[in-house]
DNA sequence: CTTGCCTCCTTAATCAATTAAGACCTTAAT
DNA sequence: ATTAAGGTCTTAATTGATTAAGGAGGCAAG
């Protein structure tokens, strides 16, 4: 059995190929008749009807939407914000009648060549580290992208929370619990590269306006309590990640005095800073409490963090990719809570 | 910004459209010199790199595996099953470097177009209803298909669980609390939209393979137990719905004496008999037990019902079609569980 | 000087469709 | 009889790539 094309059909019966095209798609350009033996011709020859690909490229729609998650999709699904955030993009999908390609993304070594060949009409990217070669790979492709949560692409939409809030209500939890001496360990402010303490004045010239609102966030909660923000010992990182994050609390918890709290922006970020209190022998809850943020790698480790709506961010997600880019890039904002677990408690008492 | 392809990139630098192709595809191909004034012209240009549409023509490979669930996705994953299988399927395809298209099934009057235009190189059907319209979409495309779970479709190759030992150990379940009276509702059994007492020989002339199996089990585990299987009534659906569910229900539990334990295989028929248990103010497990079957929607009702190795089956089903159509379809099976929730208890004291 | 072999590039066929524009034939109105 | 209008089908351009086969030029060996 070879391929069977329009092109077949056409031969079969003596028509043009246009003529079978129409037949399928346009039904009122062709004589009922014909279009009869048109059919009649593609069910013997078992013609699953025009190829899918020649269509796409033809009409220059994939009719897919791609998704690029963090990590590998095994663990993206046993991720409650993932799977939250992916059921609202599917619905949103699911309306329109398109599909959804999740990608996967190369860990190790492995190259972005499935992010090069995705057959998709825009990219929605969700959570994705800092820097990750899958990014530059989707930006290239110069289709409509929206971003959720993180990174923060310039002149791409963003959806996600309000920071400037979030923040605060993160920041409001540990100085309600009676911390006094705060730290912070943040990545993705600016894209130099710095590593390192970070003064106030280089913190609110941060280019990355999310994490910047984040920030601003604990400063106000910080200054509301009657804290004094510039004596907030303030780590700087440029990579998202669990080393990183360890390097910041080794930093900060070598500080004297040692801080009662430390505010991450990330719950990877937060993960190293409980490893570096181990690393010290610290108690966590009792010596030292430590908030996340997203609520994506923190259930497990039992984590303060803060969780955002995660449904709703994907069904506006599907919904603005599937409107085309938008006229300008939007930031859209979504509700969030703060979910207190064992990662946070009231400061030790002070002994002098 | 004009639309950039290969051609317009050889245009500017005075080669043939070949060789900017080798250029990008294979480096071996053309001097590094000139390489590297194609991808100073094509950064330059804005260029992405060959339009994956048409090289998925050309080539004849799409890069991705088409997903189709029941019920709509944001539906699909709620249910930990299906999450289990595609995490499962998820990381095969990784493994692979192909993406996953889950497309949206039409729910309501909504046209099978999302599948019938697929970019996609195999199907993975997932528990599917029977004679849903997207299956004949499916297998109208003749590309490779793995049905997984139902329908059992003959001619390709099926994933799923020992089904007559799965039975059997549901019916064991309840036979072993001490039940004599049973009650079977069943869906799936035949395709001739019979709805209503089914005896003996119609169950065993069952066309459905997988659910005779199933059947199989339940039967042999009672006349093991000594419970004369002609006596049990067996009541066969022609849909997989609550309502049809509840409809067995209501037959079932007008019987005289009353079946202390009804025996479903699915665990939607299974939410309808507890429907229909409500209605008649029968307490579960009090007065009846209830086994559904595949916990895909047990959990929240506290559903007895059968596990089934969902990651380890989606991780196969991945494999199987991404090696291709297999030589022949193969029966596939995997292990499974019995969960013993709170829809089942011993049976009432007989009083006379 | 010729032959053979590289290397680097071009030619041209191919993948499988869609669709605007035009040709041809009927039928109906003027 | 003439013109217009429909309906049905064809022609041919287009979508954006890949790749086998072949040609031109340079170089070394015979």
């Amino acid at each position: 059995m070879a391929k069977v094309t329009l092109q077949t059909i056409a031969d079969r019966l003596g028509v043009s190929r246009a003529t079978v095209s129409y037949a399928f798609s346009r039904p009122d350009q062709v004589s009922a008749e014909l279009r009869r033996r048109v059919m009649e011709v593609a069910d013997e020859l078992g013609y699953a009807g025009p190829n899918p690909t020649a269509r796409s490229l033809r009409l220059g729609r994939a009719g897919a939407l791609g998704l690029l998650f963090s990590e590998t999709l095994a663990y993206a699904f046993a991720d409650p914000y993932a799977v939250g955030f992916f059921q609202g993009l599917a619905t949103a999908a699911e309306d329109a009648g398109v599909g959804l390609l999740i990608l996967p993304l190369p860990h190790g070594d492995k190259r972005t060549e499935p992010v090069r060949n995705a057959v998709v009409d825009a990219f929605c990217v969700v959570s994705l580290p800092d820097g990750h070669p899958a990014l530059d790979e989707v930006l290239g492709r110069r289709l409509p992208v929206v971003v959720v949560d993180e990174p923060y692409v310039p002149g791409h939409p963003f959806l996600g929370i309000d920071e400037p809030a979030a923040g605060a209500l993160a920041a409001r939890h540990v100085l309600e619990l009676g911390h006094r001496r705060l730290g912070v360990a943040m990545v993705g402010l600016h894209d130099d590269g710095h590593i390192g303490w970070s003064d106030v004045a280089r913190q609110r010239a941060a280019t990355f306006e999310a994490m910047r609102g984040r920030r601003d966030g604990y400063q106000a909660a910080a200054e509301e309590a009657g804290v004094d923000w510039a004596g907030v010992p303030f780590y700087e990182l440029s990579r998202n990640s669990r080393e990183a994050g360890r390097q910041a609390g080794h930093a900060l918890l070598a500080r004297s005095p040692r801080p009662t709290a430390i505010l991450t922006n990330t719950d990877v970020l937060a993960l190293g800073v409980l490893d570096a209190a181990a690393d010290l022998g610290l108690d966590v809850p009792g010596e030292l409490s430590v908030v996340g943020f997203s609520d994506s790698a923190a259930q497990d480790a039992g984590l303060t963090t803060i969780r955002q709506a995660k449904q709703e961010i994907g069904a506006e997600a599907g919904r603005l990719l599937l409107a085309g880019a938008p006229a300008r890039p939007e930031r859209l904002l979504f509700p969030h809570e703060l979910i207190v677990r064992a990662s946070t408690a009231p400061p030790p008492q002070e002994r002098r």
